[in-house]
DNA sequence: GTACGCGTTCTTCCCCAGCT
DNA sequence: AGCTGGGGAAGAACGCGTAC
């Protein structure tokens, strides 16, 4: 069971977060509460939390002051809840390697399927073995470029139904500009940049898991199995279940 | 370097049928 | 139930030219 830390300077929307979901059930303990970012601080300097929920409904500006700080001094999975669509929110979220950002209102599915995928992340690498170069001071000053952002995007977001056009727009790019200076950069196209990963995803999934085919097209974004069928057998000239046949032999 | 318009190409979704 | 693949429609991405 991961413990968890709740940021919430509202203890009504603290309340409704809490009651939201079974946490137990999806692997977590809402272990502690903090209504400040002192607060926060002074638990996390004697307590090492897996996740720690930051809401930024009361103000943003203050919710993100507070996920920056506690960066800093934490290499906790964060969620960041309630928040609104505006990029420069966004990027700032995704430069301090915020795990899952969900915008408001925030619905108990989102919640749940955020917290399942901060759970797979914490099963691979948990918070005690995470590298703390990652942080966000490390990341500023590599200055990461907008095609890097993008990358970041669809990697952490694979599971969602991305689109260049949703990038290019929560960027403030041009959806043509972007594609090009992608194609430039990387040598490949946006599209080509997503299916590769998304295939690549599916492959260890596949090798790695055993979970069900229409599963692991969901878990990289394929809401449509037949559409994922025609394009893993066309990536990898075999179906799903032939290339699982394939490594499971070869393993 | 950035942005936009527009025609073309490609991807995705949806529906369906068939096989194991 | 789960897997595979064909075909059509709609929407997204791309390529290119152009402008600031």
């Amino acid at each position: 069971m991961y413990k968890a830390l709740l940021v919430y300077p509202d203890n009504i929307s603290r309340e409704e977060t809490r009651l939201m979901l079974p946490w137990e059930q999806h692997g977590f303990r809402l272990h502690a509460y903090a209504d400040s970012l002192s607060d926060a601080q002074a638990l996390l300097r004697t307590q090492l939390f897996d996740l720690i929920l930051i809401d930024l409904k009361p103000s943003q500006a203050i919710g993100m002051q507070i996920c920056e700080q506690l960066r800093e001094q934490s290499r906790a999975s964060i969620i960041l809840l309630g928040g609104s669509h505006d990029f420069q929110l966004l990027r700032k979220a995704m430069a301090l390697q915020v795990s899952d950002y969900i915008a408001d209102p925030v619905q108990p599915e989102d919640l749940a399927a955020s917290l399942c995928k901060v759970k797979k992340e914490l099963d691979v690498q948990p918070v005690h073995s995470k590298r703390f170069n990652l942080s966000y001071e490390s990341k500023k000053s590599q200055n990461p470029s907008i095609i890097d952002l993008v990358k970041q995007y669809v990697q952490e977001q694979m599971h969602e139904n991305i689109t260049l056009k949703k990038i290019s727009s929560m960027l403030h790019f041009n959806c043509a500009y972007l594609g090009q200076k992608f194609k430039d950069q990387e040598n490949m196209s946006f599209n080509e940049y997503l299916l590769q990963q998304r295939m690549e995803k599916a492959k260890v999934l596949l090798e790695k898991t055993d979970m069900r085919i229409y599963e692991i097209a969901n878990e990289v974004g394929y809401t449509e199995i037949d559409w994922f069928y025609k394009k893993f057998k066309e990536y990898t000239g075999a179906s799903a279940n032939e290339y699982r046949k394939q490594s499971t032999v070869y393993a």
